[in-house]
RNA sequence: CGGGCUGUAGCGCAGUUUGGCUAGCGCGCCUGCUUGGGGUGCAGGAGGCCGCAGGUUCAAGUCCUGUCAGCCCGACCA
């Protein structure tokens, strides 16, 4: 086989790997705008499943879709004074329009509080009109210095759910139930096990009074921020004067909410599932799930045929997400690309075949091939396609749990972590430590570590007495590590 | 936004140091035959504003200036 046609392997080059896999799964391409990627149609229809999973669920838990513009006033930025500190930076203006120059200049949103607050000012006027669960799914702009496809773009692809509240006890449940709802979507459907928990302050978003996250771990053992779930307090209601006449009579401000997961999620089924075959996708997001090649030479393909369209009609009526690929390739080569692809089972048809009456099954996670007879075909492969699942996020689980470390304590024994496994090539992975609260300590990990804190679950598996850093009291037991 | 590297055919690269004839190679692509249960083989062929703009020169892929984009390393982030 000639090297050029593989993938650089991951343990050479995680990023090249990373690079190479996305563009030769056909996910996406680069575009001729700074930072900019076209998602190009399988990469797209990854999105759509993930839109599709997790909408049921918006839809499931109360909310509803709405969408607001994409142009922001100026103006509503100055009203919320972290918001406006947290995203000035990487906002792209425009500032003329029909030939003339605006009398304000618009953003283009990097998120929609001030949109959607201002809204809701208007709409909100009494206990009544409360809980509004709104969901808008849409691009937002944010000029990153450092971009990576699907993972930090100029624009991207998002979902943004934002809800208002009569009290906090109701907002901090929301806040609590949708990290729990994106928790789910990881790992039931993306097969990504996550950490979720809380972020420090110095990692919340820009206007919250409490960030959560769900923290999934890369096959090179960093850190990627798959979802955040805020509890905003009524920050942007005393900014955006969201009032309501409660039971009481009284005139109160709502606490509102906001959630969002975005197109990194597809970064995320990459890095966590590919190998240097390419990526791979759990069954239940792969927009094939079954690929059908017919093997043999052309004379005996008609009788192979035979059997072969019946095969897919009746898994296709199944349900099974299937497809042929009837390209004038030789097989070797079919293998290859449809692996490239991550395609979760590859069923193969030849003349043997034809003869036993059978088909062989090949499985994308373990590479394990078996036969199976044409009369229970499918009920072999709706087999498959569970224990595959289960059995992508099961090695995630593995992988991720062996790469957690659970007992360091001190800041030498960090050091002397890393120095351990940059010299014999394992992953440093995360580490669980235990923190004072100050964000002294904090700073200084990532000063001399380059971790940084991920969040701090409500559950650790190990609750930690002294700080690592500097050895008094540990308040809080927090995930620190390397991120993207 | 700072430091470094890179832009030559769809992709990966050579050529640039030392300016000079018609700009090459591998893969891919097209045609035909061949092969077909892990990237088949052979033959023929198509494809270039040498990232873009300006400059130096008799002559620029090659030298100079600017600019844009990508990658890597830092500061900022879903």
């Amino acid at each position: 086989m000639a090297e050029d046609l593989k993938l650089t392997p991951q343990s050479n080059d995680f990023s090249a790997w990373y690079l190479e896999a996305i563009q030769r799964a056909g996910l996406m391409d680069y575009a001729p705008v700074r930072g900019c990627i076209v998602f190009k149609p399988d990469g797209y229809e990854l999105w759509e499943r993930i839109q599709a999973g997790l909408d049921s669920r918006f839809k499931a838990t109360g909310h509803r879709n709405a969408y607001f513009p994409m142009l922001i006033p100026e103006s509503f930025f100055q009203k919320e004074k972290e918001h406006i500190e947290g995203f000035n930076p990487e906002l792209p203006w425009v500032t003329e329009a029909g030939g003339e120059k605006l009398e304000e200049r618009l953003a283009l949103r990097p998120t929609s509080e001030t949109m959607i607050g201002y809204m809701y000012s208007k709409w909100i006027q009494s206990y009544r009109d409360l809980p509004l669960l709104l969901n808008q799914w849409s691009n937002v702009f944010r000029w990153e210095k450092r971009t990576m496809p699907f993972l930090r773009t100029s624009e991207f692809l998002w979902q943004e759910g934002h809800t208002a509240h009569a009290d906090e006890p109701e907002a901090r449940e929301e806040t609590m139930r949708m990290l729990d709802v994106y928790a789910d979507f990881a790992e039931n459907e993306m097969a990504v096990p996550v950490w979720r928990g809380q972020k420090t302050p110095s990692e919340r978003f820009a206007g919250a009074v409490d960030t959560y996250s769900i923290e999934a771990m890369m096959k090179d053992g960093k850190a990627l921020q798959a979802g955040t779930s805020h509890f905003l307090g009524q920050n942007f209601a005393k900014g955006f004067d969201i009032k309501f006449l409660d039971r009481d009579n009284q005139l109160k401000y709502v606490h509102t909410t906001s959630w969002g997961v975005s197109t990194r999620l597809i970064g995320a089924l990459v890095m966590v599932h590919g190998d240097d075959k390419g990526i791979a996708l759990p069954p239940k997001l792969a927009p094939i799930q079954v690929v059908m090649i017919p093997i043999g030479p052309p004379k005996l393909r008609e009788k192979v045929m035979e059997k072969f369209g019946p095969v897919y009609d009746a898994l296709k009526s199944a349900g099974v997400r299937v497809a042929t690929d009837l390209r004038d390739e030789t097989p070797g080569w079919k293998f290859n690309d449809w692996e490239m692809r991550g395609v979760p089972i590859r069923l193969e048809l030849g003349p043997r075949d034809v003869e036993n009456n059978q088909c062989v099954l090949a499985r994308r996670d373990t590479g394990d091939k078996t036969t199976a007879s044409l009369e229970n075909v499918i009920s072999r492969v709706k087999m498959l396609i569970d224990e595959i699942q289960i059995n992508m996020y099961k090695k995630a689980l593995a992988f991720r749990n062996g790469n957690c470390h659970l007992g360091i304590e001190t800041m030498d024994d960090l050091q002397a972590h890393i120095a351990k496994t940059d010299a014999s090539g394992e992953l440093v992975g995360w580490v669980l430590a235990g923190w004072c609260g100050h964000p002294i300590c904090e700073a200084r990990i990532k000063e001399e570590t380059k971790f940084t804190s991920r969040n701090i679950p409500a559950e650790p598996p190990v609750r930690k007495e002294k700080c690592i850093a500097c050895d008094k009291e540990a308040t809080h037991t927090f995930w620190i590590a390397r991120a993207y």
